[in-house]
RNA sequence: GGCGCGUUGGAGAAGUGGCUUAACUCACCAGCCUUUCACGCUGGCAUUCAGGGGUUCGAAUCCCCUACGCGUCACCA
């Protein structure tokens, strides 16, 4: 078989070669160790945690070296794109606080390695397709579907493997001339790969997050082009990342069972394979079950969670640290108030195992984010995020800076400032008291106190209001309407004789407060008291005696 | 079914032959502080590293077997 003949007839109209493309993208001039990394989603118009989580890394480990991150979009399935989809992943990244170096952006890419779209690089793979078959090493398939339907159950039924291989590669060993009959009848095929290897042997692949990995080594004739011209993902993947000049290639462990066609493609084509970190999937718990994060189950998979409830992007970076590299927690507790692009990442730390996603310690992680930072900036970006999620209550909150700035401040002077907030939305939940438009009166009195001395407490406690106390001449007060009313002083006190009250301070102080702020867990009742103002503290408690 | 990856408390995990009576953080529980809730503090929470065998004076760490979980086997990525 003439094969530069084979390759001028599938491939008549590539005049560009392997040296063309190796000499417009030349190896990067960076200095040594510098590593060049890469994300590739797909424009599916989904972009999930997975995406972030390789993103976090590949940038990580780019930024900290004094390399490059870049992102490729890898549209090469048509049939999954989604439009807009490259602006929904570009957003997403950016609102994460992603930076890319080169790539692909909103209005077209930066970059000397593009084009950054896959689609629009089908003549580099091409000629790298054409290049192949001219070394023998690459072939034509014209099997149809059904026909490749029909050998899979042929295979299933004799129990041996699935795929394209040995004797079942039907296409393998046509002859030119066969060839050239199925395209004068304008046969659609796709090119497949010509593995030499038999599956006897095993191969050995350095991953940085794993080590040494021993693998079977491929035999399958996997398809390099799709019927339409454009690669399948591992083609692409090694063309790209070898132009792109990619050093380190991130991606979910999925890609492990995959990685001997890479390796076996990147050999093939003589080119020096990249170090591969294969990472751990995410996982939850699905009742007893631990399972994979799923797109379709579960919505914290999604970015677009993240970003409606108002989680702080800052939060989920410092999440995501702790569950990569979890020393991260100690430098954090030894390194306050520092940027965390500054901790030392590495790869290999990272676990290999599957990663159950606890939203629990999101929670704790974001308390710490937000109550470091001043209410001017929580001010700002809980501004920004009720602009687009919630816009009555940015509404209120414009209404009057000052006094929303006041009311996020309660409680978190000092040294033991409370944690309240989490997320943004969670935060409109925490102050929608302070406002009467999204205040909600909660039935959340003390289960002890009836309705009766409910009825006391608050009218006592509203004969002596003054609004030129301070907080102890007003605490002072309360205890004074306590007494009156047979109540503890102590609350052990009450503890130790539930009989002999009919409570204690605490029910008492409990009562004015979920009269005042709808609920008992809140800051400090006086504080709030005076941030609200005479009047409406008034009004409240009345509307509660009434 | 083949191939591959994994398995240290409820969670993230540290630990790669003796510094380990298994670090740290979250969660949980108890106590303290406190006008509530929170915050903070103190203590508790794996006699044991999936199970079983072996190597060794000594094993979570090395070897073998088993079990379980997960991934993958497309003209999807």
């Amino acid at each position: 078989m003439d094969y530069q003949k084979l390759a001028q007839l599938l491939f008549p109209d590539i005049d560009t070669t392997r040296e063309t493309w190796e000499e417009k993208y030349p190896p990067r001039m960076l200095s040594a160790g510098a590593k060049v990394t890469r994300i590739g989603p797909s424009p599916t118009g989904f972009i999930h945690l997975g995406n972030l989580y390789n993103a976090l890394i590949g940038e990580r480990l780019a930024h900290q070296s004094g390399g490059v991150f870049f992102l490729r979009i890898e549209d090469t399935d048509n049939k999954r794109e989604v439009e807009g989809a490259v602006d929904v992943i570009i957003r997403a990244m950016d609102f994460f606080g992603v930076k890319f170096d080169e790539g692909a952006t909103i209005d077209g890419e930066t970059g000397a390695y593009g084009p950054y779209r896959q689609r629009q690089r089908k003549e580099i793979y091409q000629s790298m397709a054409k290049w192949l078959v001219e070394q023998g090493k690459a072939y034509p398939c014209f099997c149809t579907e059904e026909q490749l339907a029909a050998m899979r159950e042929q295979q299933i039924a004799q129990k041996l493997n699935f795929g394209y291989y040995g004797q079942w590669a039907a296409c393998r060993d046509l002859s030119y001339e066969e060839i050239e009959a199925h395209l004068a009848k304008g046969d659609p095929f796709v090119l497949r790969f010509r593995s030499d290897g038999t599956g006897e042997h095993d191969i050995t692949v350095f991953d940085a997050i794993r080590g040494e990995l021993v693998m079977q080594e491929n035999y399958q004739d996997f398809v390099l082009l799709k019927s339409d011209g454009i690669p399948t993902y591992h083609f692409a993947h090694v063309v790209d990342d070898h132009l792109m000049r990619t050093t380190h290639v991130v991606r979910g462990e999925e890609w492990l069972a995959t990685l001997p066609m890479h390796v076996q493609l990147f050999d093939t084509m003589g080119w020096q394979r990249p170090i591969y970190c294969h990472t751990a999937v995410l996982e939850k718990m699905d009742g007893e079950q631990r399972r994979k994060l799923s797109k379709r189950k579960d919505p914290e998979l999604a970015l677009a969670y993240y970003q409606a409830e108002g989680y702080l992007p800052t939060a989920i970076w410092e999440y995501l640290l702790t569950v990569l590299n979890s020393n991260y927690e100690e430098w954090r507790i030894a390194n306050p108030g520092v940027d965390c692009h500054q901790f030392p990442f590495r790869e290999e730390k990272m676990s290999n195992s599957g990663t159950l996603f606890d939203l629990d310690k999101l929670r704790d992680i974001s308390k710490e984010v937000i109550v470091a930072m001043p209410a001017s900036q929580i001010y700002d970006e809980l501004l920004a995020w009720a602009n687009v999620y919630n816009p009555q209550f940015a509404a209120l909150l414009e209404q009057d800076r000052d006094y929303a700035e006041r009311i996020i401040d309660i409680g978190r002077s000092g040294d033991r400032p409370r944690k309240d907030l989490w997320t943004w939305s969670q935060a409109v939940q925490f102050l929608s008291f302070y406002y009467d438009e999204t205040f909600q009166q909660e039935d959340d009195y003390p289960a002890n106190i009836d309705q009766e001395m409910r009825r006391e407490i608050l009218t006592a406690y509203l004969k002596t209001l003054d609004f030129a106390d301070d907080n102890s001449a007003w605490f002072a007060k309360v205890k004074d309407i306590a007494q009156k009313k047979g109540f503890a002083l102590k609350p052990k006190d009450y503890k130790k004789n539930p009989d002999q009250y009919p409570g204690s301070i605490v029910d008492v102080s409990n009562v004015i407060r979920v009269a005042i702020t709808g609920r008992q867990n809140s800051p400090d009742l006086w504080e709030i008291s005076q941030a609200l103002g005479e009047k409406r503290v008034r009004a409240r408690i009345k509307k509660q005696i009434d």
